[in-house]
DNA sequence: TGACAATATGAGTGAATATTCATATACTAT
DNA sequence: ATAGTATATGAATATTCACTCATATTGTCA
């Protein structure tokens, strides 16, 4: 890396790092990245209660993590961006790496 | 992704994610991609007091995220795998894309 | 319209953690 | 040995933030 990334850019990634860095947001990107999922669904996925699913959510979508859908009584989330899954993977090739 | 990674994979992604979900971390990296470095050239590249730089120097080394070696009177660090690296340009990419 | 189901949200609390300040340790050179 | 340079570290503080609890909103169906 010749010259820093700029401000806003570094801004950008930790936004996105540490919307990563948290179990309940993990697992909620692990639950998306088999196909969009309404809210109950991932619920009982993670396992983690529905306000605190909700909470999250929002942070995520305010994030430009996931955007959501409604689709009649329920709202439909899905992972907003195909570098989302692509940080996982790599993290979790790290993961395995380090053993 | 049809199952979930085990708890322990995932705890360890969520490791490497919180350790660069930070601003002086972070450019604490930036500043290793090009190059190892010594503690006191990080500390002028990153602009944070010599105490914050060791102290996240000691959890990025316990975490495995940089590795350390000694040179007479300096400690030269260096990123300790290439996934770290990596998971920075595609955040970055990421970072670009959502502007 | 009323009851129910799905989701969102505001306030409050407790836990995690990044920095500072002061000081300790380790090495070099004279 | 001593002074000086480089790095590490313990304690304390301040801030961030994830969850819970209670309740609001929005939509469906009878």
């Amino acid at each position: 890396m010749k010259s820093f990334p700029s401000d806003k850019d570094t801004d950008n990634v930790i936004v996105i790092l540490k919307m990563l860095a948290d179990k309940t947001r993990l697992k909620i990107v692990y639950s998306l990245m088999s196909g969009a999922k309404c809210v109950s669904d991932i619920v009982m996925v993670v396992g983690e209660s529905q306000s605190a699913i909700s909470h999250q959510l929002a942070t995520m979508k305010a994030s430009k993590l996931v955007k959501s859908e409604r689709k009649g009584n329920k709202i439909i989330y899905s992972v907003a961006d195909e570098h989302v899954n692509q940080v996982v993977k790599l993290c979790l090739a790290h993961a395995k790496e380090i053993e």
